[in-house]
DNA sequence: AGCTAACCGGACGGGGGCGTCCGTTAATGT
DNA sequence: ACATTAACGGACGCCCCCGTCCGGTTAGCT
């Protein structure tokens, strides 16, 4: 899926290869995805043709910077659906899911992928969006979880948990997990529900074959 | 505070004007702030210059262009402050500013001011703030507010309900619809709540004097 | 050491937004 | 009807970002 990373680069190259994709993480994790190339150029020491030459679109450089994150994400889905309790299972994956959001600000949005063409996250978010929803229908059948949940609204707390900005990470992150425990209060079953409003379509989520 | 609308505009010029707030209007909701000042000019069928001149910021024009939306917000927290039951003010508070702030995007981020140099919209943030938080003591006082909301947490749900972004208003009105029904079933006071994590300091929202 | 190819980054032309200047147009009052 | 003057908008110079080309540099191999 990924290019495979070139075997036969010359030391100097791969050790600007390296700097340049710190560079962009940090850069994307503070500044969200919309920094210019060069600036990420400039902080790794290198030249814009270097980083252009290496990585010809931003696409495929936040594809290769963000692999721990997309690794992160993975793992969390698969801890909750390891879990015994599915509702614990549940609520671990939206606090963690929502730190991890909260501290990269380019994660997320390449993982919404609200963007001109999509990065190829698409199979990634189908696997997490899958996952999630099989712990949610065992959460519910565990009586924990409220029964007029829909993936949807996990899409929905995502972009939510997107709008959360502050000035430090450090903020950022202790709102973002406020805002994750309310949400879990929001999501749990509870005798006293009014019905919820009906969803509308949100994004193409759904792992289609739309194109 | 704001300047005072020139009384003798020539016939043309008024026009001209009229025509240039509503582009602004339209624009500032489906695209944001952010929009080119020429983007509004075009639309309004003025040149840049005409634009210029009357409005020499794009924050003054803003500023302008939302008093509508102020106006609302003002008669959303009055609403609710009347209201003989506050914890069903305080829902209507929130499902109103919700919904308000879904329709136009521009006026969220000028509303939250999280920009270089913030629109003076302050004054009525803090009365709109001072106004809820008397509101929410009614309601934790009636037993149905859950005894450690703060009013940041109001904050993070308007951040959150920022990041709700979708292709049309339709659907980002009704996705907000759910969204702030979700928020209050997280706000009731409930037997089995939790304790939330705590509050960090989000925005310098916090009026000044009061409270 | 010496060669060669891989690699580097400064520089270029293009595009777009910004705020302002100034020559032209037309609304207004007599 | 005509002078006056407010008002208009095209055009200018500035800055920043984009993606690419090309002459100089250096790693790596013999």
């Amino acid at each position: 899926m990924t290019d495979r990373l070139p075997h036969h680069l010359r030391s100097d190259a791969l050790d600007n290869r390296d700097r340049i994709l710190d560079a962009a993480r940090a850069l994307f994790a503070t500044e969200g995805l919309k920094v210019p190339m060069r600036e990420i150029a400039r902080h790794a020491g290198v030249g814009p043709a270097t980083l252009y030459r290496r990585f010809p679109t931003k696409q495929m450089l936040a594809t290769e910077a963000f692999t721990d994150e997309m690794r992160a994400c993975r793992a969390i889905v698969d801890e909750g659906l390891a879990h015994p309790d599915p509702w614990r299972g549940f609520r671990l994956v939206i606090e963690k899911t929502c730190e991890l959001h909260a501290r990269s600000r380019g994660f997320t949005e390449a993982f919404m992928a609200t963007f001109p063409n999509a990065i190829d996250f698409v199979a990634e978010r189908a696997y997490a969006l899958n996952s999630i929803a099989e712990l949610a229908h065992r959460a519910k059948d565990a009586g924990h979880l409220r029964p007029d949940f829909v993936l949807d609204d996990l899409i929905l707390m995502l972009m939510a948990n997107r709008g959360i900005q502050t000035t430090s990470e450090a903020a950022r992150v202790a709102a973002s997990r406020r805002f994750a425990a309310l949400v879990i209060q929001a999501f749990q079953a509870s005798p006293q529900h009014s019905p919820l409003p009906p969803v509308a379509r949100l994004a193409p989520a759904a792992p289609r074959k739309a194109r």
